[in-house]
DNA sequence: CTTGACTCTGTACCATGGTACAGACCTTAT
DNA sequence: ATAAGGTCTGTACCATGGTACAGAGTCAAG
């Protein structure tokens, strides 16, 4: 016999919240598990390996779609761990792309605030000044 | 006379969607304009120096509300300049936060990537193990 | 056998930052 | 004067990643 477990099992032992998992049974992330007679979901042990992909992909800044996506290539024969190789290259940029984005705000705030003095109303204050003024990638 | 214009023509100034424009007022963040006598929103060109500071502060990172609350202690004679400071300095710390973030995204999955040949099937993918095994933070 | 805990479905709601109508009314150019 | 285009309100919808019920049925321990 094959060690089965409820949904608040599987949730319990994924740290997932029970809502989170059947909504991610919903978006088709999860695969629909098999019932018990009372319609109860039946849980093999892959559910945790499952949850685990989805946790792990959500570390690395892959949205649910793409994760899905991943799924689906693991899954089909016909591709390659080239199209793998692809997708976290494209992540890779992306992710790069934000950390400059991010950069480029905080070099622009760390600016700012150093010219202010934090003191006098705010009439007087350089941060309020810029974002009044023309352009903040000075 | 005072120059004033319609929405549309707000719009097209300071590159804002219409839509987005009455979100905004809705959102508290644009001051309920005059009115024609038939309903038309009538604006000065204060307005467009709303917009702007309300985009400069989205460049900025900060939220909408945020911007609010920018935009209220401005006005507010018993804020001060250490106020608005205080806040620039507390985003310093949120931007600080997701850039470090990021880079440890972007370090595993560059390393994942260096693993990964990029040839045969799914099966012998390192990413693809990577996501189901234990520990990304390796 | 009862009671409390668990699970089911379906739907609604949350934040965030908007966008897209419909149907009516107004303005402006020709 | 009329047509085209602008604007009005109200409401619904989009993506994203969930969370929170209600009301009904089920399971398990004592």
């Amino acid at each position: 016999m094959t060690t089965t477990f409820s949904i608040g099992k599987l949730a319990k032992r994924s740290l997932v919240n029970i809502e989170t998992i059947r909504y991610y049974e919903r978006r088709g992330l999860l695969p629909e598990p098999s019932r018990r007679e009372s319609g109860y979901r039946q849980y093999s042990p892959d559910a945790v390996a499952r949850l685990e992909f989805i946790r792990h992909g959500k570390e690395l800044g892959f949205t649910l779609t793409e994760i899905m996506e991943l799924l689906a290539l693991r899954v089909d024969p016909d591709t390659s761990c080239a199209d793998v190789k692809a997708r976290a290259d494209a992540k890779i940029t992306d992710v790069h792309d934000k950390i400059r984005s991010l950069l480029r705000i905080e070099r622009a705030l760390t600016r700012l605030a150093a010219q202010c003095h934090g003191q006098g109303p705010t009439g007087d204050c350089p941060i309020l000044d810029a974002l009044n003024g023309e352009s903040l990638d000075r």
